[in-house]
DNA sequence: GTCTATATTTAGATAGAC
DNA sequence: GTCTATCTAAATATAGAC
């Protein structure tokens, strides 16, 4: 068994159990014990309990990122050509990858969305650090695009908005049982196209409703009315690459 | 120092240190040596760590879920009075209790807040048995009520939009320094007032979006019209004391 | 790169004196 | 109820042979 094979063995074990039991439950003396090899290995493959949990998420974290900034970047590069940014075609650019490695069977994404599950409200050093690292520039270059779609939103509301919408995606892809248990099995869990065809809409109209509330709050705002849902946000070279890939 | 005071220091130390490193990441010799007491009588006052963990969810979400369903029954008699149901109304009813609780820096719902955000998503063991015996009941009360107030949505659609809600609004009261981090420090994490009036828009915009696109989907759906918002779920005594109080 | 062996710390839980 | 003392198990990490 070559180097790489023992590496991406440790990482898939190591996955599943973080996603299982969290970063503190897990053991790496459970992870070598799952992966047949021996405890010291891991260590020396990964330095620390900590890198190997860093390693795991990057692995699939880049993927999706490079999709997500993929998509943002053609929505813009739509715009600058006069198309209308359309707010619900950002919502699908920022979330559909994540929801559908979460619950694709064959990518082996699953255990990577009860990890993000776990991450995304946790107050915890190791899991700020691979949210700082992997999520917040993807999320930045999300709102400035968001923004120009949405000027009645005001700056920091938006950023709320955003909370929110994550929030709203990761429960969806939590691994918990609730919504079987709570719809007594009505609802699928794995029903992909389903959760995406109710959480888009619900984070697009609440976003609308925020904009709608957010306008009637401070009616006299600056308006040049018809052209301004086309205007591309910033420097539209700015998106392209500058996330890890 | 009596027995009951020296449970409450140990409630208030495990709390705070649950609050901070999670479940696992926390021990009992930490909340013990916190408290300025000795870690057997921790075991002593609580059996084992999960009974601990247990008393200290318990400790706020029995006066949270009392709040919630006392609202819900308010609305549903109201509604019983011909009042027609508001589905803000009712978004309110279970959102505002938690969020409010988790920034009151009185209430020392602080903590409990970072708690909810931990176990939320979490898949295991410790997590979903407190949600279900302490957030379960109120949650099928308020789908019932909310089913009522909003009948375009079907059933099991609505179930998930209720858990696309508890997803937005937890990471609102999440401790995570990620708003404060994309904004720039625009946003102030602390601002209940703010929070709750972007909240509550989005998500009762969210489901009235979902609700839309539902009825789009399946136009074919008996209707008896005008009073239909006004009707109460199912049976009315259903509802006032069926949880732990 | 992989192995064995082990150092070092820490965990949850209990026994029994007071 | 509270104390001291300790059991037993498990953790991360490293040293050094092959």
């Amino acid at each position: 068994m070559g180097a790489a094979e023992t590496r991406s063995r440790i990482l898939d074990f190591a996955e599943k159990l973080f996603a299982a039991q969290g970063f503190h439950g897990t053991s790496l003396r459970e992870v070598a014990l799952a992966a047949d090899l021996r405890q010291s290995l891991v260590q020396y493959h990964f330095k620390s309990k900590f890198e190997l949990f860093r390693a795991v998420y990057e692995r699939r974290a880049l993927p999706i990122n490079h999709d997500r900034m993929t998509r943002l970047a053609d929505i813009e590069a739509k715009a600058a050509r006069g198309n209308p940014l359309d707010p619900e075609e950002i919502v699908r650019a920022f979330v559909e990858s994540t929801v559908v490695t979460a619950r694709d069977r064959k990518s082996g994404g699953e255990p990577y969305a009860e990890i993000v599950a776990q991450i995304i409200n946790d107050p915890q050093d190791h899991a700020r650090k691979v949210s700082r690292e992997f999520m917040d520039v993807v999320a930045k270059n999300t709102l400035r695009v968001l923004r120009a779609a949405l000027p009645d939103i005001a700056s920091d509301e938006l950023v709320w908005c955003y909370v929110f919408s994550i929030g709203a995606m990761v429960s969806a892809i939590a691994r918990t049982g609730r919504v079987r248990l709570l719809s007594e099995g009505e609802c699928d869990p794995d029903d992909v196209e389903r959760i995406l065809s109710l959480l888009v809409p619900f984070i697009t109209g609440g976003m609308d409703a925020v904009a709608k509330s957010s306008k009637a709050r401070r009616p006299a705002l600056k308006r040049k009315s018809p052209a301004r849902n086309t205007e591309v946000a910033r420097p539209p070279h700015a998106l392209s690459r500058r996330v890890k890939v």
